[in-house]
DNA sequence: GCGGCTGTCGAGACTGAGTCTCAGTTACCT
DNA sequence: AGGTAACTGAGACTCAGTCTCGACAGCCGC
């Protein structure tokens, strides 16, 4: 049911993925794909501007911008907002609808399947007349890891 | 429990609040204050500018963007983040801890306070071991009215 | 294996939301 | 009423994200 934020969107995966939305696999996605496969947890678009600088990876701004746009179009990178009002992404391990558990402190995300939001959608259509068809859900907090790394 | 978009955020209490909190009450304050009053729904910066501009009010760009972000801190407005990716305001017309539902044809919004979200947060406490203290939950979807404008 | 069609790419110009600066103004305390 | 610190307007600035356009390269049919 989650999904630890290491194991991975394989990069011949999303190949598959892509090819059967009709995206064509070039050398620039496979370097973007590359760049966000060796990331842990979110990142902006500046981070990996910057990696690929530094990596000297063949993608261009703009082509990571695209690219960001047709995963995220496909599914394999969900674009979300952080707590502090600025905006990035993460990797989803997870296909079809899900939710974001972020680290506020290192960042590293979890994906969460299945919350339970539907009895709570029902009730709140119930007392306002809605009809409810899509909902945004992020929890942030402390990781295991970083609850121990800082005694607060 | 919900609150109707419609009564409102009475200029007076605003006031207060801001005084509370240490704020001058200006003339510009007053007057975004007054546009956001009179907005219906969600809005953008770009709007209040533009109604600004329209009504002749005194209050400059710069300026409306420094009160939205005070009205923000005290609770009276919240930034959030549409489906298509764009983000705007909400007028708050509950104080404290709660979740907007908007409508997505018309942005008209409903206040909605305790979901029960804390039985599904102490749920994912459990199965990750993260401590979580924080989450946000927006809800889009048709009210009443556009349903009826609107036969699918 | 080889064109050719078309989707994609890189580079850099462009756009626009949001921020910053700074000199002038004003709310509020005494 | 006067002093002071908070606030304001105007416009310059920044920088994420988009757009353009000529060059390039997947992928399909032969």
């Amino acid at each position: 049911m989650t999904t630890q934020a290491g194991d991975q969107l394989a990069p011949d995966d999303l190949a598959g993925t892509l090819d059967a939305a009709g995206y064509r696999m070039t050398d620039a996605r496979r370097a973007v794909v590359g760049l966000i496969a060796s990331r842990d947890g979110t990142f902006d678009t500046a981070d990996l501007v910057a990696d690929a600088r530094r990596r000297r990876v063949p993608a261009a701004r703009a082509t990571i911008f695209r690219t960001l746009e047709i995963l995220a179009a496909v599914g394999a990178v969900e674009r979300l907002d952080l707590p502090n009002g600025e905006h990035s992404y993460v990797r989803c391990d997870t296909r079809g609808h899900h939710h974001h558990l972020v680290c506020t402190d290192c960042q590293r995300s979890v994906d969460l399947e299945e919350l339970g939001m539907t009895t709570i959608t029902a009730d709140v259509e119930l007392r306002t007349g809605y009809v409810i068809d899509r909902h945004r859900l992020e929890l942030f907090g402390l990781c295991p890891n970083c609850q121990t790394r800082l005694p607060s």
